[in-house]
DNA sequence: CGGTTAGTTAGTCATGTAACTAACTATAGA
DNA sequence: TCTATAGTTAGTTACATGACTAACTAACCG
């Protein structure tokens, strides 16, 4: 998770995953998409490849690029699991608070 | 969106983060929970606090950290925009793919 | 085969950033 | 006011990584 937190920060790399939520893409559509040189979104590919968030099949001499679907629901849960930060029990959260503040005060 | 991942895909950041979700803490509590000295403590919270991930209150000559919600939130809507890939209706996503093959095709 | 299209790999360079030490600021209490 | 506690800021160094160019590989086609 670590891992892809990492790999999704770089811009280059979050730009190719949401054109790859749309749909899958070669290299080439990528490289028109983005603002970079082939080789560098060929390498980008190759770090979100090994950090397993998209997977590439063959079709001529073209690679199609897709994502994988894992490491993006992973992310989802762990972001889901801050949720006690927003969600509508707020009275229970501010309890909570209170309640670390009363033990801070000890 | 994007400043937030790049702040929270450093590792101790990353375990800043978990430690305040489950509470506020001191300064000198997160440097006891990490590896690093409290200067480098201090430098990130101060990364997290620019990039609006955690906030400051002062207590005596102490400084409790805890989270924001909002980037939170955002990031969780994000990952959320990916549930396509794997949620119930897999076969009307395959029939998106097919339809995207055979634009290819064309 | 020879060429063309599509993509990857290698090598160099520059930049950003994290860790460390040392010095500084602020609050509390005797 | 002097000292101790809690944190921040500054300056240096080292390392990781992204961009660029050039060279290489693979698949198709005439």
């Amino acid at each position: 998770m670590q891992l892809t937190l990492l790999t999704l920060a770089e811009p280059n790399r979050f730009n190719i995953v949401e054109l790859l939520k749309k749909a899958p893409r070669s290299v080439s559509e990528i490289v028109q998409a983005l603002n970079i040189g082939q080789p560098q979104v060929s390498r980008h590919l190759r770090i979100l490849s090994e950090a397993g968030l998209v997977r590439a099949r063959n079709k001529a001499q073209q690679r199609i690029y897709s994502l994988e679907a894992q490491p993006f629901q992973d992310l989802d849960e762990w972001f889901d699991s801050f949720s006690i930060l927003w969600e509508e029990r707020l009275d229970n959260f501010e309890d909570y608070m209170l309640d670390y503040k009363r033990k801070e005060d000890v």
